[in-house]
DNA sequence: ATGATAAATAGAATTCTATTCTAGAAAATT
DNA sequence: AATTTTCTAGAATAGAATTCTATTTATCAT
């Protein structure tokens, strides 16, 4: 089980690449096996074996996609230092994410809609609470001691990354012509002044 | 069968009401012509004479919405005084059309992946288009005067529906229990933050 | 090493659906 | 009333997904 798994792995990985390039092209409807099988150079016999069915290729792209991002962002969010640096990093982690694997993070936005009705719905209602459950561990410090504002927990998330979201998708669709990349600090910002306890208690420049 | 039904137009709309039930039920790729058939109580000749195939029934359900959407959007903004009433009737009207038609907004935010693949693309990129420069008719005078910050145009819809999208995603998809209802000012005032040019500070209430 | 067992590959055969086709009924138009 | 157009109908067809059976390749126990 060491070094066919090597082997047969190569073949499984070969197949997730040419069904992932041909989703971006097509659309996942717009894929036919038959696509795939020749992009991949496997047989009808070798997809089934390994993915039973063509949904089941798309929500292994899917679920493997979440996955890796997650890490990558629990993995920043735990080296950040503070509250801000820790908004800061889960917007860093998105935008850098999606930069490095655009076509990845172009088939996970397009195609959650169709993973929520399929056979993989439920591990993603998993992945979705187990982030859930680590986010709430991180921010739950910073809410206690203050420097985070106390706020029902569903809102952090949309409050934090729903702009940054919002743009990615529309870069992703050639809407807008730049990547977020350019735009950290704006989001970064809103961010941390939607959630973050905001102490700046200006003194009123012009007072009446 | 009735009569005066074909006049009326009333066959297309059955059909349009049963695949969006379909839809929500089972998603565009699960649900088969025959589903749409037994529920609508239409035949497969009257299906393919109206729409030609399943993807333009989908693909009207989501154009439609979006238009929908998009009207009651404008008229609010039309009719807000300042730019703080603007941003409002924006959070406003997204969470009053989604809470409105919740199975509706459902479809759309789930259906954009594919829409975006088949024939109809070019018609929500023309939809897009059009909302946005509406949007930017909108802005201009207040960026001009002061009122609003001075950020790149793509950036407004993101830092503005970002965060009320995602959340609202969530609560159509069963993640979170409570409607965008209920968190209108918190959506209301993120956004004003991130492109209000603020003051200082904020009052409780405001004074001329 | 060697036969036994499991994993992987292959493509033909089958099944399931979308779509097309032909024909007839209902409405509109003349 | 005749004719043209729109709509309805369901059988026939085409196309794609999936299953089946056979074969090859790797792993394991002896």
């Amino acid at each position: 089980m060491s070094k066919s798994q090597a082997r047969s792995g190569q073949r499984r990985r070969d197949i997730l690449q040419a069904a992932l390039a041909c989703f971006i092209e097509h659309g996942v409807e717009g894929t036919t096996i038959e696509m795939i099988r020749d992009r991949s150079g496997a047989s009808i016999g070798s997809l089934y074996h390994h993915f039973g069915n063509k949904e089941r290729i798309a929500s292994t792209l899917f679920l493997q996609g979440l996955q890796d991002f997650s890490q990558a962002l629990l993995q920043r969010l735990s080296e950040a230092g503070d509250a801000r640096a820790g908004i800061q990093a889960m917007v860093d982690s998105y935008i850098d994410w999606v930069s490095a694997n655009p076509d990845w993070a172009r088939f996970i936005l397009q195609t959650r809609g169709q993973v929520i009705h399929g056979e993989a719905a439920d591990k993603l209602t998993a992945a979705n609470r187990e982030q859930f459950q680590k986010l709430r561990a991180w921010l739950s410090p910073h809410v206690a001691s203050g420097t985070l504002k106390n706020l029902p927990l569903e809102l952090y998330r949309p409050l934090i990354i729903g702009p940054v979201q919002d743009y990615t998708r529309a870069w992703l669709a050639g809407r807008v012509p730049h990547g977020p990349d350019r735009y950290r600090d704006v989001f970064a910002t809103a961010a941390w002044q939607a959630v973050g306890a905001n102490t700046a208690f200006k003194p009123a420049s012009e007072s009446p």
